[in-house]
DNA sequence: CTCCCAGTTATTTTT
DNA sequence: TAACTGGGAG
């Protein structure tokens, strides 16, 4: 046990050591968050204090659960499978599974995943014939989650017009489809396992006693349903506080909250010490990351926010090396200067997979991708698809799912006429008609219309009976692979041009089932076949595999900063430093908008170890157009000191530039981009009220002639020149 | 049913 | 610019 506690820091030590009370642990990036959070549970483990069983960990990612496992198995000598490790989705699932009865829904209730859920919604409008103009499935998707993120369900919430209230009617329907289909979605995981608990009292007992400790990483990024799961976990449920109740161990950094749009709520951690009282508040500053420089540009730049919590980086590492500034005349010269010194890196030995090229959106990446592939630099990029979110997959899914569930509409149609069976449009219309009529779920309305529309819908009905059958005694793996014989998606690819990749993944998804069934060997023992084709399909919806995009190993590692969080490299390229870009313009619009852009910059800047670029260009191509912007407000809020301007180094200053020549002066900008009044786009001006900003664009002629100029801090305006003092500057 | 064209739109994303 | 969607034609 010594060595559990060996090589923490105090305040380490100190969090690790907590008696059992509430905890508030603010984690500032890099400070050793995740041996802290595991280290802890080790110890209360291990000196007896508590049993695996009385332990609850939390998270949000599975990697992060998987790492947390990993770690916890290294340092525990006893099985950490009965330990309660999850992020909140897993486990709220495995809290439904077990008391399905009791939470009102089928024993073998499938998950959607957003994509399920969208096109379940589109189901539902096109049923109800509610014109999807007028109500776009996504927003109605954002509607209903961001309710049941609230905690709201159809029946309390509030119509304040009539178009919200036709929302709401909607959202009730949506509720009655997914209970009839026996389909959950993500947020529906957690309010009814919430509900669950709430109403019943027995069970809401029995788990506050048996969890001692409830232990959340990355709290930051909870929102208020699963604030009010925890607390109501934790026996803080009703109006009297449990005296029997778990103490809650919240891992977080306010700095770090980036999730504000998908109703991450960072005033938790204050909800959190006020309702917990907690009294153990401690902050893990000393930071084992990055050099001087680089905390103490991130410690400066996170300082202009308001309402923090309170936190500064140090340590014990040198200052390090001056962060590298660098001005690009256009997306595509920064882009050059970017590879041109990843090459340089790498000639001096760096390797490729230490080297990050951060940016605030997916569309920037083209750029860089471009450059990087033209000068045959390896990289990989992170995001797009991953591996259970592919179309093949997905299909494969689908047949499975019928088999376990045939009233999972979602399931069935996407699958009834692929491969096509000659079940088209007006029949898939007519099925969807008896089905309403009916009020049964399309795989009974099909049994039902026996074979009157053309044999067709009776075959595929046929199909999945003969496919039900034929694998009911099947080890899962068998089932998958019987499942794409017999559905005919093997033949469908094998015919398909494009379809080699396609039958790769599909063999990669029986693969998944035997890697699954190893696994969870313990797990589906109890529950028998169906049960492990039920828990597959859990596992697929819960946990949609990595980001898969070449696994190249020795490879540039290309991402969005959001992506980045929790990641770390030697050496960081923050780039599309522009006004508008980053921070984002949109998010001069949203309360808190500049605040949350300014963590995101805070995120990305500490995720350098030795080296750190900021790096941006004067012109742009978006949406395709040419954009002209000012260096980000961000550059502003870092001491010049730390900063050192650079120029391309000489050899590759002579590369002759492609899109423009003589770059850096205004005078270089097209003139078919003048407009009225002798005006010029690019043009730097002063205003009275806004002060220094570009010209960025331009409509119009005479009296009714506008520009737009992004005024930086002050963000992005048209103006009329009739009225618009503007002077050059 | 499939293919093609025109129109639309354009932060960030895990489960 | 480019990617995706929906509608219409073949």
């Amino acid at each position: 046990m010594s060595d559990l506690l060996a090589h923490l820091n105090p305040p380490q030590l100190a969090a690790v050591t907590l008696p059992a009370q509430h905890a508030l642990i603010l984690a500032g990036a890099g400070s050793g968050k995740t041996r802290v959070l595991t280290t802890r549970i080790a110890w209360l483990v291990s000196t007896g204090q508590v049993g695996p069983h009385g332990i609850l960990a939390v998270t949000f990612t599975n990697k992060a659960a998987k790492e947390m496992q990993a770690r916890l198995a290294a340092m525990l000598p006893i099985n950490t499978k009965g330990m309660w490790i999850g992020t909140f989705h897993g486990l709220c699932n495995r809290l439904l599974r077990a008391h399905y009865r009791e939470a009102g829904v089928p024993s073998l209730f499938q998950i959607l995943d957003s994509g399920d859920q969208l096109s379940a919604i589109k189901r539902l409008l096109k049923n109800l014939g509610v014109d999807d103009e007028k109500f776009p499935p996504r927003e109605l998707m954002h509607f209903i989650n961001a309710h049941k993120e609230q905690g709201i369900r159809a029946a309390q919430a509030e119509a304040y017009d009539d178009y919200t209230g036709r929302r709401v009617a909607l959202y009730a329907e949506y509720e009655a489809q997914c209970q009839r289909e026996g389909v959950v979605d993500f947020a529906e995981l957690l309010l009814r396992s919430y509900e669950l608990l709430t109403r019943n009292e027995p069970l809401r007992r029995h788990y506050q006693q048996r969890f001692r400790h409830i232990l959340v990483d990355e709290f930051q990024d909870t929102n208020r349903l699963q604030y009010a799961w925890l607390k109501l976990l934790a026996g803080h449920g009703g109006t009297t506080p449990d005296a029997a109740g778990a103490s809650v161990f919240a891992v977080g950094d306010d700095d770090q909250s980036i999730y504000a749009f998908r109703g991450a709520e960072v005033g938790n951690m204050r909800d959190l010490e006020r309702e917990f009282q907690v009294a153990n508040v401690i902050r893990l500053e000393q930071n084992y990351r990055s050099h001087g420089n680089i905390l103490d540009a991130a410690n400066a730049l996170i300082k202009h926010n308001r309402g923090r919590l309170g936190k500064n980086l140090w340590t014990e590492a040198g200052a390090g090396e001056p962060i590298r500034v660098f001005e690009g005349f256009s997306d595509i010269d920064e882009a050059r200067f970017v590879v041109d010194e990843i090459r340089e890196l790498v000639r001096e030995g760096v390797s490729r997979t230490q080297i990050a090229l951060l940016y605030r959106s997916n569309a920037q990446s083209r750029v860089l991708e471009h450059q990087l592939f033209s000068l045959g630099v390896p990289y990989r990029v992170y995001g797009g698809l991953r591996f259970f979110e592919r179309q093949e997959i997905k299909h494969a899914l689908a047949y499975l799912r019928l088999i376990a569930n045939a009233d999972d509409d979602t399931a069935f149609a996407r699958v009834v006429n692929f491969p096509a069976r000659g079940i088209g449009s007006r029949s898939a219309e007519a099925l969807q008609e008896a089905a309403h009529r009916a009020n049964s779920s399309l795989y009974n309305a099909a049994a039902g219309l026996g074979g009157k529309p053309g044999a067709a819908v009776g075959h595929f009905v046929r199909l999945v009976e003969t496919l039900r059958a034929e694998t009911a005694n099947l080890p899962l793996p068998e089932t998958v692979e019987h499942v794409i014989e017999k559905s005919g998606l093997r033949q469908h690819y094998l015919s398909e041009k494009e379809g080699q990749e396609r039958l790769e993944n599909l063999d990669e998804l029986v693969n998944a089932a035997s890697n699954f069934v190893q696994e969870e060997a313990d797990t589906i023992a109890n529950n028998g076949d169906a049960g492990a084709l039920a828990s597959f399909l859990a596992h697929a919806s819960l946990e949609a595999g990595e980001h898969q995009a070449g696994e190249g190993q020795e490879a540039v590692q290309l991402m969005t900063v959001h992506a980045a969080k929790g990641l770390e490299f030697d050496v960081v390229f923050i780039t599309g430093l522009e006004q508008g870009l980053f921070p984002h313009e949109n998010a001069a619009q949203e309360r808190q908008g500049v605040e949350e852009e300014r963590r995101l910059m805070y995120v990305a800047v500490t995720r350098a170890r030795r080296r750190l670029y900021l790096s941006h260009a004067q012109t742009r191509m978006l949406h395709g157009q040419t954009r002209y912007s000012l260096p980000s407000a961000f550059f502003e809020e870092i001491p010049e000191g730390l900063l050192r301007k650079i120029s391309r180094a000489p050899a590759y200053a002579a590369t002759p530039p492609s899109r423009k020549a003589s770059a850096y002066s205004a005078e270089a900008l097209p003139m078919s981009q003048t407009s009225a009044n002798g005006w010029r786009i690019g043009q730097n001006v002063q205003h009275a009220k806004f002060g220094c900003g570009v010209i960025v664009a331009a409509e119009g002629r005479g009296p009714e002639a506008r520009v737009q100029i992004n005024f930086g801090p002050g963000g992005m305006k048209w103006l009329a020149l009739e009225y618009a003092k503007l002077a050059p500057a």
